[in-house]
RNA sequence: GGGCGCGUAGCUCAGCGGAAGAGCACCCGGUUUACACCCGGGCGGUCGGCGGUUCGAACCCGUCCGCGCCCA
């Protein structure tokens, strides 16, 4: 419970955290960075991040569980995990505190390519690569970067304030979710879900692996499209390439069989120019004949469409690249070229041939690029592993067609369900050192054996399959690897399936539909049973991407990037955090400014000054709140906005709303607590004080503490550092974390009280604008007087309840002898119109009251000429409800009275005018001179 | 080419059938013992265009224009 850490802090003051006997008093102003690393430290210290299998078991407590999409091991905490991260512990903050036994487990994913990719720049410094070392030696030199460098984001995810249970932290490499990787392979091999395959795969020149394709991302780039004739000067055939270079792998012309064209070439063949080779014309309906010549080269090594086409026709597949893409064993001068050097050259030998017919520079077109290195995708035949996902997705798909996953916002399943309905099977080996090696052993017969877990490898003269599985492989299995399957645990017990899957819908793909898939086929025993409790997650909540102030996509290249770790520093997590969750409406991308992350440091500092007011004017938090017969208006209306706000908040969060329930407490925090409460409380305090009235005193108090406690409760998820600092003050308990989520009083609501915040608001505003036109500054008192039409306010209570606070808000002073009306304004309030009378000193500024009084007689004109027409159409008035025309009714009556009362007062106005200017004389104005 | 989404105040976004809203920015006052990271007041919009449905449309339906994203 002790504060660990004593890093050095911007100021020197910090809040005693420690419930005392006595209350500690708050420093002079809120700051994040000396409070943050401590809290954060005490919080893990105690224990209540860590979730309780026994609790769950015992029925005890409801289970909620939140594994943590696994990030690189390689990765930085970017604005994108701080959005993810803020969502996650909201909900696991919001769960706690409602009683439920949280268990948020944290990891990493051992991220192959980005992984061995650090790894090998290192060693390049060197001038060395992986193969100087061999594999073993690079494997441990991989696992010395990750226990020295790796993992950065670990600690970062503690700056933001994630309520994490450190104790299961996993690793996709660690041995428990190796065995389980190796397990799963096993299963899924066995039951013919698992082949290996020569096929053309998506080949990243620099990586030097195969990679899915769901890893590989289309843009429209620049290119060009060249025609080219083959076979003699007059032949007749001639195709159109983006990719010139492969006709170096050409075998074959390709027709439509129906073409009257090129019917009869079919079975003659045509010399490839520059290779030689003579190559068949063959006919495939495959063929678009309306699509440039109606011809097409056929490259079956490094075409997908093209590859279909050689297995029909039986023809030759040529490879011509290396792994890094450059020409070779093409036994032309093109070997040893690059593969864009080679695209040039042989253009050039072509044309100096005279062979190009027709050249379109440039051409737009669709270019994969690897979404790791950026290298232009090389189709290519090889020989890999595959997930058969055929039955594998449609189970995911229809777990979610059955609602054993739900998907919000329900628009995006949608896009689900189109991507999983047409999956192509998945390449799951890499060409990689790092990550978990294929547990498939060849023997020297050609023999093929998968191995699993407990199984013995077959020893001499059998070598393992040299290739590694796709990280996404054992991320997929993630959600229930790290809790100890395939034994039956009681984590899995407890917590599996997990309660939330928290996501951008950009990874919609990649995490769900993996995770989907295996964790259904893997709970299911491999019969993908859909019974409930196989899926992974109960809700998939999708949010959308943080995009910069202008609402462009973050990136390196525009240097439009935010960290969030310096928005931390400078703001703290709490400001971030808000910000954050303040922006995510569900699927949507938010914008992000420092702009607004300042904003939402104005908020936490304006919760901790409310409360340092709060506590100074001794509000306390009481075991029963106060009765109903000792409430003002004011405490009333205040404990019903409170009220709705925790029925509110609660509801939203039940539904992601994660925007609408942040902006729903800031309002109610800043316009009605603070704004208006807290300013009606110091009336009500200084009028107990004088007229010693000792029980209002309290229950004003236990209203300030109540209002407030149930606000930092509510905030808690969202703030949870300075909601924590201020909590323990306000209440001396021991944390938030652990205290219990708010709920509605169930007091009965009072008649009056929002009609006395309504009147209050209006008779204050419009003093106050009527001072503000008239120049007298803020904070100067004037005398005031205000009268209801039949007589004194005083006589009336519902009135003189309004106008007391109202003229203390205002700064009126009670008119005394010398009291002298220089101006009034009347202002309508439910119960009926008064008259506020002021002691301008005898100066009045006419044309700015003129001004403003024609203002507000051109506003209820309008509203008069709008209501009037509606009321005129007999069609509304035959078929609208009746509470709509009643409404109507009366903004036109009210329309009416004060376009009558404003030209009384213009009138008067201007009769004042023609008579003398100013009404009063006797004293030097100083308000005038002032202006 | 197919699908989805979005065009509302200077910027970023709520509102999705019955009186145009918020945050930020901007302008004018103000050191009012919780807060200048603040308080008070103010300016600002034919709700992308055009049609239609309806007594009534920012909201529903067509259509066009512009901008995103996903998939091929």
């Amino acid at each position: 419970m002790t504060s660990t850490d004593t890093s050095p802090t911007a100021s020197g003051s910090r809040p005693d955290l420690e419930p005392t006997g006595s209350r500690p008093e708050l420093p002079k102003s809120y700051d994040p960075a000396a409070v943050e690393v401590a809290l954060y430290q005490r919080w893990v210290d105690a224990g209540y991040f860590h979730g309780d299998e026994a609790k769950v078991l015992s029925g005890e407590k409801r289970p909620f569980s939140i594994v943590l999409p696994p990030p690189n091991v390689t990765g930085d905490l970017h604005i994108g995990h701080a959005l993810d991260h803020t969502l996650m512990d909201v909900l696991a903050r919001w769960h706690r505190m409602s009683g439920d036994e949280v268990m948020w487990l944290p990891g990493m994913d051992h991220a192959g390519i980005a992984t061995q990719n650090v790894v090998e720049k290192q060693l390049a410094v060197d001038g060395k690569t992986r193969h100087d070392f061999g594999r073993e030696l690079f494997i441990e030199k991989v696992w010395d970067w990750k226990r020295e460098s790796g993992g950065a984001i670990l600690g970062q995810m503690r700056r933001l304030g994630d309520s994490i249970d450190w104790q299961r932290e996993r690793f996709t490499l660690d041995d428990g979710l190796s065995a389980a990787v190796q397990t799963i392979f096993k299963q899924l091999y066995d039951a013919g879900l698992i082949y290996r395959a020569e096929r053309i795969t998506n080949w990243c020149p620099g990586c030097l692996t195969a990679i899915s394709d769901i890893e590989v991302d289309h843009s429209e780039d620049e290119g060009e499209l060249v025609s080219i004739r083959y076979g003699a000067p007059d032949s007749p055939v001639v195709i159109a390439t983006t990719r010139v270079e492969t006709m170096l792998g050409d075998t074959a012309i390709a027709v439509h069989p129906d073409d009257e064209r090129y019917r009869q070439l079919i079975g003659t063949t045509v010399e490839l120019p520059l290779v030689g080779r003579q190559i068949p014309i063959v006919g495939d309906s495959h063929v678009d004949p309306s699509f440039g010549t109606g011809m097409v080269k056929v490259t079956p090594a490094h075409d997908p469409n093209d590859f279909e086409i050689g297995r029909r026709h039986h023809l030759p597949a040529i490879n011509i690249f290396t792994d890094d893409a450059q020409i070779t064993g093409t036994g032309t001068p093109f070997d040893g070229m690059d593969r864009f050097q080679a695209r040039a050259a042989i253009k050039q030998a072509l044309r100096e041939q005279g062979r190009i017919v027709a050249e379109k520079t440039p051409y737009l077109h669709s270019v994969g690029h690897c979404s790791r290195s950026g290298d232009v995708i090389e189709p290519r035949l090889s020989k890999q592993w595959f997930v058969k996902v055929g039955p594998l997705a449609k189970a995911a798909g229809d777990s979610v067609r059955q609602g054993l996953t739900t998907i919000h916002p329900p628009e995006l399943a949608a896009r689900f369900f189109d991507w999983v309905d047409n999956m192509h099977d998945w390449t799951i080996s890499r060409q990689l050192w790092w990550g978990h090696r294929i547990p498939v052993w060849y023997g020297p017969d050609g023999e093929m054996r998968c191995v699993g877990p407990d199984e013995q490898p077959p020893g001499e003269g059998w070598t393992q399959d040299p290739d590694v599985l796709d990280t996404w492989f054992s991320s997929g299995l993630w959600p229930f690897s790290t809790m100890g399957w395939p034994e039956h645990t009681d984590t899995l017990k407890a917590f599996y399936p997990t309660s939330v899957l928290v996501t951008g819908y950009d990874i919609l793909f990649f995490w769900v539909a993996r995770m989907s898939m295996l964790g259904l086929y893997a709970m299911s025993e491999g019969t993908l049973d859909l019974r409930p409790g196989s899926q992974p997650f109960d809700v998939v909540a999708l949010h959308g991407l943080v995009r910069d102030q202008f609402g462009k996509k973050m990136s390196k290249s525009k240097g439009n990037g935010i960290d969030p770790l310096e928005l931390i520093d400078s703001y703290g997590a709490d400001a971030l955090r808000f910000t954050l969750a303040r922006g995510a409406n569900p699927g949507t991308d938010q914008s992000l400014a420092t702009d607004w992350v300042a904003g939402s440091r104005n908020f936490c500092s304006k919760l901790f000054n409310a409360t340092k007011f709060a506590l100074l004017n001794g509000a306390a938090v009481p075991q029963q709140p106060p009765a109903g017969e000792q409430l003002t208006d004011a405490d009333a209306w205040i404990l019903e906005r409170l009220d709705e706000t925790v029925q509110r908040t609660t509801a939203l969060l039940a539904d992601y709303q994660f925007a609408k329930a942040a902006e729903g407490l800031y309002h109610y925090a800043w316009d009605e607590f603070c704004d208006w409460y807290v300013e009606l409380a110091k009336v009500q305090l200084r009028a107990a004080e004088q007229a010693g009235d000792q029980q209002r005193i309290d229950s004003t108090r236990a209203v300030l503490g109540t209002a407030l406690d149930g606000l930092l409760r509510l905030l808690h998820p969202f703030v949870p550092f300075v909601t924590e600092t201020l909590w323990t003050t306000l209440t001396g308990g021991d944390s938030l974390v652990i205290a219990a989520w708010p709920q509605p009083s169930g007091r009965e609501k009072r008649a009056g009280a929002k009609t006395f915040i309504t009147d209050v608001d209006k008779l204050v505003t419009e003093i106050r604008r009527f001072r503000a036109d008239q120049g007298i500054a803020s904070n100067v008192s004037v005398a005031g007087r205000i009268r209801s039409a039949d007589g004194d306010v005083a006589s009336d209570g519902q009135l003189a309840g309004v106008v007391t606070p109202a003229a203390a808000l205002t700064r009126l002073t009670a008119a005394d002898d010398t009291f002298t009306a220089s101006a009034a304004l009347d202002v309508t309030l439910s119960g009926g119109v008064v008259t506020v009378e002021l002691d301008t000193s005898g100066s009045i500024d006419v044309a700015a009251e003129t001004a403003r009084l024609r203002k507000d007689l051109a506003a209820a004109e309008k509203e008069i000429e709008q209501t009037t027409a509606k009321l005129g159409n007999q069609q509304l008035l035959a078929k609208a409800p009746e509470k709509v025309v009643t409404k109507l009714r009366s903004r036109q009556q009210a329309a009416t009275a004060e376009k009558d009362r404003i030209t009384a007062r213009l009138d008067a106005l201007d009769a004042a005018g023609r008579q003398g200017r100013q009404p009063q004389q006797d004293q030097p104005s100083q308000e005038g001179a002032a202006r």
